[in-house]
DNA sequence: CTGTTAGCGCATTCAC
DNA sequence: GTGAATGCGCTAACAG
C-alpha cells in the first residue's frame, strides 16, 4: 500500500517523471497549469518522495549527525535545541545518539552515523584520546566538536580554564580565602581538567595554597568525598563545582548538614543552565552560552558538509562565556575563622 | 576523495561486489580468508559504505523520526533519552525535530521527516487537532504518541486526569482546604487541560470549592497572575502545578515575597523531572516514568516499523505513575485561617 | 561459498 | 517547458 513511486505520479498527471521531480525541486521551471496537474495527482496518489533516492543521486544526505554525552544534563539539552533550531534554518535534518561518556558507545555512535551524514557535531570524553575522531577523520567526513578544545580539531568552546580562574579571583576579592573544588570525573572529561587547572592558576594568583579537591564520578548518586570537605574541621568557605549539577547535590548537601548557603558556604557553579536562575538560592556561575555553542557548530560545519570539505583545527571559535551572579554566592561572615 | 564504493573494494580485493556486501551484512556466510582479503581491502580504500543505496534497495531507512516541543523541559529531554537509548537497541537511528509547540512546526517537522524515516515518536500540542497527524496517516508511516492522549490515536502516556484527582485528595488528607492550580497553557496542551480536569474533579471529590486557576503561557516569564493568588486576602495553603517548571516558578515566587515553602504554602508539581529531588526544598509531585514513556514508545513502534504497518490506538499503553513526596509539600499551618 | 544479473526511486544530463 | 535516457551504490534472487 505504501509506495506510490515519481513513475505513478507520472503517469497519472500525464507527464514524464522529470516533470514530476521538478515540479518538487525547482517549481519556476515548470508551467504552472502543468504543475497544478501534477501537484493534483501527487495529492490523489498520497505521494511522498522516497528519501533515499534523492540521497542516492545527488550523493549527500541533508543530514547532520550529533553525537552527546548525554541529555540529562541541561547544558547539553540547551546545546541540542541550537543545535536543531540552527540546523533547520540551514535545511539540515539532524540525527541524535548519546554515550554517556562511554568511548566505546562513541564509537558505535559514530560506526551508525557515518554512512548516513554529511556532517558531525560531537562531545567526546577526550579528544586527544577519542577512536571515533580517527575513523571520521579517515573517512574525510566534515566534523566539528563541542565543549572539546584541542589544538588539532575544530573545537566550539569557552575558556574553560581562563573563566575558573577568574571565577577564583572574584572569590577571592569577596574575601575567600578557603576554598575547595568539586569536580565531575577528571579522566572522563577535558572540560573537567580544564577547570581544575584554572582553579589552579586562579588560587596561585591570588597567592593561596590549593583547596581541597573533590572528584565525584557522573553516575555517582554520592556525595561521599563532599561530605569530608564539608564537616571537616576547618570548612571551606567558598565551594567551587565544575559544572552546574555538581553544584545543585552541594547546595543540597549544605543544606543536609544545616549550612545555610552563602553565609556558611558559597557555592558557584560553571555551565549556565536555565534552572540555575530559578533556584532559591539562585545559583552564581559561570555561563556558557550553550544554544549558541550548539549554532556555532552547525554553522562551520553546513558549508563544509555542503563542500564535503574537512574544517580545518583553525576554523575552531572560542565563544564568550560570562560570570552569572547569583545568591548562592556571598562574602565569608565574619564570625568563621579566617 | 571521498568515495570508494562497494565495487572499487571488491575490484581490490579480487571478489565480486556481492562478496563485499555479504561481509558486511551476513559475515559468516563468507570464507573466511576471502573476508579477511575483502576487510582489508576495505580498510585500504577506506571504504565508508553509503547508507542510501541500501535505504533505496531495502526501502527502508532504519530511522526513526522524533517530534518534541521543546528540549528546554527536562521532561522530554528525559524521554528522548529513553527513545535514543531504546532505538539504539533496536537497530534504529533517530531523527530529531522540535517544535515551541507550535502547530506549523509540528508540520514542518514532519513533512521534512516523512520522506525519511520507517516511523515517527512525537508529542504534540493536541492530538484532535494536529494536521501533522492527518499527514503521517495519509502516508500510512507507524506513528505513535507520547504523553498526549486520544481515543483515535496510539498513545504512551499516563493517566494524568486521575493522578492529579489523586493528588488533590492528598493535600486535603493533609488538611488543605484552600488550593490554588497552577496550569500551562491550556489550549497549547492536551496535558494541561487533563490534569486541570484532574484538579476539578478531586475538588469536587473532597467537597471543596475550586479554588483559583492561574493559567500561564509557556514562554511567558512573569508570573503576574500569580503574584495575585500569592498577594490576595486570602492564600491558599497549596498551589498544585500543571507541570515541575511551573512548580520550581512557583517556589521562587514564594521566596521573594517571604513566604516559607510548605509552612505558609506548600507546592507540588508534575511530571517528575529529575532535578526536582535534587532541590531544596525537593519537589514533591507526580513522577512520570519519563525515560520508560520514550522506551516503550519504540517498543511499540520498532516492529511497526518493521512492518511497514500502522499501529492501531488500540496499541496504546498506559504507564504508571507515582506520587514522589517532597519538602515542598506539608500541612497547612495552624495559625492560618481555615 | 561466490558471481551474475537486475533494479530499488530519484535527479540529472541532453535533446527537442 | 518537457521528455528520454542514464546511473548513483547497494542488496536480493538465482545459478552454479
Amino acid at each position: 500500500m505504501s509506495r506510490a513511486g515519481i513513475h505513478a505520479v507520472a503517469l497519472e498527471a500525464g507527464v514524464s517523471a522529470s516533470t514530476v521531480s521538478r515540479v518538487f525541486n525547482c517549481p519556476q521551471n515548470v508551467a504552472a497549469d502543468t504543475r497544478g496537474r501534477v501537484e493534483a495527482a501527487a495529492r490523489r496518489l498520497q505521494y511522498r518522495p522516497l528519501g533515499a533516492g534523492r540521497m542516492l543521486r545527488r550523493q549527500r544526505s541533508e543530514v547532520l549527525g550529533v553525537v552527546l554525552p548525554t541529555l540529562h544534563n541541561p547544558v547539553f539539552a540547551e546545546c541540542l535545541e541550537g543545535i536543531a533550531a540552527a540546523a533547520a534554518d540551514a535545511g539540515y535534518a539532524i540525527q541524535l545518539a548519546t554515550t554517556e561518556y562511554r568511548p566505546d558507545r562513541e564509537q558505535a555512535a559514530v560506526a551508525a552515523l557515518l554512512p548516513r551524514v554529511d556532517g558531525l557535531v560531537l562531545v567526546v570524553s577526550d579528544p586527544a584520546r577519542a577512536q571515533a575522531l580517527r575513523a571520521i577523520r579517515a573517512a574525510g567526513l566534515p566534523y566539528v566538536l563541542a565543549y572539546n578544545r584541542h589544538p588539532r580539531h575544530p573545537c566550539v568552546s569557552v575558556d574553560n580554564e581562563g573563566a575558573v580562574a577568574e571565577l577564583v579571583r572574584e572569590l577571592h576579592r569577596r574575601g575567600h580565602r578557603r576554598i575547595a573544588m568539586l569536580c565531575g570525573d577528571l579522566r572522563a572529561s577535558d572540560r573537567s581538567r580544564a577547570r581544575h587547572r584554572g582553579f589552579l592558576r586562579g588560587m596561585a594568583a591570588c597567592g593561596l595554597p590549593p583547596g581541597p579537591l573533590v572528584e565525584v564520578a557522573f553516575d555517582d548518586p554520592s556525595t561521599g568525598g563532599l561530605a569530608a570537605v564539608l564537616d571537616g574541621a576547618v570548612r571551606p568557605t567558598a565551594l567551587l563545582c565544575s559544572n552546574d549539577l555538581l553544584a545543585l547535590r552541594a547546595l543540597r548537601a549544605a543544606h543536609r548538614r544545616g549550612l545555610r548557603v552563602p553565609q556558611d558556604l558559597s557555592v558557584t557553579g560553571f555551565d549556565g543552565i536555565a534552572l540555575g536562575a530559578e533556584l532559591v538560592p539562585s545559583l552564581a556561575t559561570i555561563a556558557q552560552p550553550n544554544h549558541d555553542i550548539g549554532a556555532a557548530c552547525v554553522a562551520l560545519l553546513a558549508p563544509a558538509a555542503q563542500a564535503a570539505a574537512p574544517l580545518a583545527a583553525a576554523a575552531s571559535r572560542l565563544l564568550p562565556h560570562r560570570f552569572r551572579p547569583g545568591e548562592s554566592l556571598g562574602a565569608p561572615s565574619a564570625d568563621l575563622p579566617t
